[in-house]
DNA sequence: TATAATAATAGTAAAGATTACTATTATTAA
DNA sequence: TTAATAATAGTAATCTTTACTATTATTATA
């Protein structure tokens, strides 16, 4: 096994991402980590979320924007998907582990987990609506 | 407005997508029907699948695979991606509306509808691993 | 502290899905 | 039959993400 090796790009990345709401995508990430890291490298960038996600540290969450977003808290919560900006906002709402279990009635697979994203407008955009 | 003329690579990918429950993909589809138009493009497809996306008579699903999938049925209703083969099935569970109203609860944008993707092994992938 | 081993990076190229562009073809209306 | 124009095929371009490689940074050890 590869031993895992301290970084400071990683360590800027992780804590960018712990500490924003924002859900960013990976170019969001990448242009504020510039900010710190001029010469940062955007596949730097990807690698270390990647690695995130695979640590349990944060969750992709794929949208149909077409470009992923990150989110640093890897806790089980659901998102918004505001179809005006394409942002990603959270929605304070319990996880319902009870929707696996109806999905497993009559379906010969096997349901491990799910993903529910809410569309709508975010709060940003639905205030520019009344101008 | 333009005007929508008849065309019978249209009509292919139509009838196609609605007489399977496969799911696929726009290049499934265009492998499909280039046994009937061998010399249809990948372009073709698209334009028409995303046409029908936008007549309501389609609808696209955004995986993690990293491609679009298409069902040729606009009803709402669930789906499981699988994680091993990357296939899409329908789920046979109502659509629950009243999720929507859950999470509007202490929400300050709109919610407009959600999409609920179950994650899992599919039928096919389950009976492999007795194998 | 100096040195050796090696993981991570920057920079660039490549891959893969989707869309854009344009000359040509097919459809429709007159 | 002809004229108008929407749709197509084929190709190029775009965009996100991953792969590759020489160089740099980190870590363990002498």
């Amino acid at each position: 096994m590869q031993a895992t090796k301290y970084s400071r790009q990683r360590e800027a990345v992780k804590e960018y991402l712990k500490g924003t709401y924002s859900h960013p995508t990976a170019d969001e990430v990448y242009n504020e980590i510039r900010n710190i890291y001029p010469n940062i490298s955007l596949g730097t960038v990807y690698r270390n979320l990647n690695l995130l996600v695979e640590q349990g540290e944060a969750i992709k969450l794929t949208t149909e924007g077409g470009k992923d977003h990150f989110d640093g808290n890897p806790m089980q919560h659901y998102h918004l998907f505001c179809e005006r900006c394409g942002r990603v906002s959270d929605i304070a709402m319990e996880p319902m582990q009870q929707l696996n279990t109806l999905a497993q009635v009559g379906y010969a697979g096997t349901i491990r987990s799910h993903s529910l994203l809410f569309l709508g407008e975010c709060e940003n955009c639905c205030k520019q609506n009344v101008g």
